[in-house]
DNA sequence: TGTACAATTGCAAAACTTTGCAACTGTACA
DNA sequence: TGTACAGTTGCAAAGTTTTGCAATTGTACA
């Protein structure tokens, strides 16, 4: 499937390009723009964790500071970071504010970032 | 493919834990902080540029500088990062060295994540 | 061995993020 | 309307990353 992707078109500033060995390739700079706002916020393993447990469903405030053991206002300050990328999704329920994942997509990003990972271990340099 | 990975074991320190719906969760801390450290590395634009252009195949720093326009040492010190977390490779042949991405998985990460962000664009906060 | 080109490294300045705490807002329920 | 709990926001301090340039190293080839 990699190999079908080569490269991605849409009429956005791009910048099109070949290299000196004649392979052409093209640059959606807003694409790339906003997939380095995903991974830059995915690339906090505090973040990261908070994304793992709502891998798992839904979950609040109150909740994920109770079991990851931290103070109330640091998750939410996390939080609030991953919203506003848009990876978590927030539901008001009474005195709760319930996250979860924003999408399908966005959960498999998560999951094939940690399994690779966990493959990875063994040689950490 | 997403519904069978809810959660992640190995003897590794991990954190196991139980939200109040009752559902268990794991937590290897060492994949979550090694895939924190994948994604940091791919979360800057001038970074991902590089290896959206690596997809199409390998390059060579000065060929990449030229394309992307940049300074040589720029190129150089991004690429130091991303091989610091072995998302590429690099190959010396005589006075050039090229790099490529280190895997497959790798490779998909990248074009997940551009993908999801390019249906994704439409509605940027 | 000397020259030229390719790439890397070192280092200081600037920019950006994260953190911890206190103050604030929002909701429920008596 | 007042109290209590849940969550958010603001702000200053600390920490981390990025950048730009100059100096250095590595390789080929005359």
């Amino acid at each position: 499937m990699a190999a079908s992707t080569k490269h991605f078109e849409q009429d956005e500033p791009s910048c099109e390009a070949e290299n000196h060995s004649g392979r052409a390739f093209s640059i959606n700079a807003g694409a790339c723009d906003r997939a380095a706002a995903i991974f830059r916020a995915l690339g906090d393993p505090q973040r990261l964790r908070l994304l793992m447990m709502l891998e798992s469903g839904e979950s609040c405030v109150s909740e994920m500071a109770m079991t990851l053991e931290e103070p109330l206002p640091a998750i939410s300050q996390r939080l609030r970071v991953l919203k506003s990328e848009r990876i978590v999704r927030a539901r008001r329920d009474g005195k709760h504010v319930f996250y979860s994942l924003a999408d399908e997509h966005i959960s498999r990003l998560v999951t094939n970032g940690v399994m690779h990972a966990m493959e990875d271990l063994p040689t950490k340099e």
